[in-house]
DNA sequence: ATACCGACCTGTCAGC
DNA sequence: TGCTGACAGGTCGGTA
């Protein structure tokens, strides 16, 4: 489901209404676990913590909590994962596979149908916290953007999906960001001009702006941290509108498969 | 080192 | 109505 603008709206809403609170006690349920440390430790070192911010990095959700020496909680919400702050009254959606319940009495819970999500704990490494894979879209410059690419024997479609590179891109705005600025997906990274890489640094940064301003884009069962839908995919052009007209020239949209991913691109537009 | 491909899961929808 | 296959926003590990 998430992609970087998607988690930033998650990670902002959680943090206003979870930052400040005590984690009283932990449930982590399911099996096979989708969880990088064991489920008991993981609850153990929770447990008692008071949750000083809650904050973004790539497509990581990361928790700072109060301790010496304490550990970082990342959550990842692979493509169906939410994370819900609910009063505790409310009903247990199905495949809920981790509960906080908080000082206030509110819980924050963990859905992910698919089970792609993670939830992890990370150890600060001098005092510096989770850094995240790649570099960030929003804040890289178009010095280091334009280096990202060059040399680069792969399709811009796979290198913008790559997290080692930019962290937080996913397949929707991978698709918005190259049709805004008339490149093809299937061109090869290494072969773009400075001035190309410059706009699609630029346009990346403006469909997730955009974006991150419209509460994300609810594709399937996105929605935020109180359960409330994002309306950018009202916006999208290209992004799951194969076979029908391009809303700049008419051309029909075609759908491919490219790095292993449902890929859109308007034939006329894009070269 | 780098890149492709299938696997991991469940749900939904189109087509028969 | 009910079955089957294709597809879904992500990442990882094996292989080339």
């Amino acid at each position: 489901m998430p992609e970087l603008p998607e988690v930033e709206t998650v990670a902002n809403g959680v943090n206003q209404r979870v930052r400040g609170e005590r984690i009283e006690s932990v449930w982590l349920g399911s099996k096979p676990e989708p969880f990088k440390t064991g489920p008991s430790e993981m609850a153990k070192i929770l447990t008692g913590r008071r949750i000083e911010r809650v904050y973004r990095i790539g497509k990581h959700i990361v928790f700072d909590l109060d301790g010496n020496d304490a550990p970082q909680w990342i959550v990842h919400l692979g493509m169906t994962g939410r994370l819900l702050v609910s009063a505790a009254s409310a009903s247990v959606p199905l495949h809920t596979h981790a509960i906080l319940k908080l000082t206030t009495g509110r819980e924050l819970r963990f859905v992910d149908p698919r089970r792609f999500g993670r939830l992890a704990l990370q150890k600060r490494v001098n005092s510096s916290g989770f850094q995240g894979p790649g570099h960030e879209p929003l804040t890289i410059s178009i010095e280091q953007f334009t280096s990202l690419f060059r040399g680069r024997k792969t399709t811009i479609k796979a290198a913008l999906l790559n997290q080692k590179l930019l962290h937080g891109v996913g397949n929707i705005y991978a698709d918005e960001s190259l049709f805004r600025v008339g490149i093809r997906p299937t061109r090869m990274a290494g072969r773009l001009t400075r001035e190309q890489l410059a706009r699609l640094r630029s346009a990346l940064q403006e469909v997730m702006q955009h974006a991150i301003a419209m509460g994300g884009s609810s594709v399937s069962d996105y929605v935020d941290a109180d359960g409330v839908k994002g309306y950018f995919q009202l916006e999208h052009r290209v992004y799951m509108r194969g076979g029908q007209p391009c809303l700049v020239c008419g051309t029909s949209i075609r759908r491919i498969v490219l790095a292993g991913r449902g890929t859109h691109f308007c034939p006329m537009c894009q070269k």
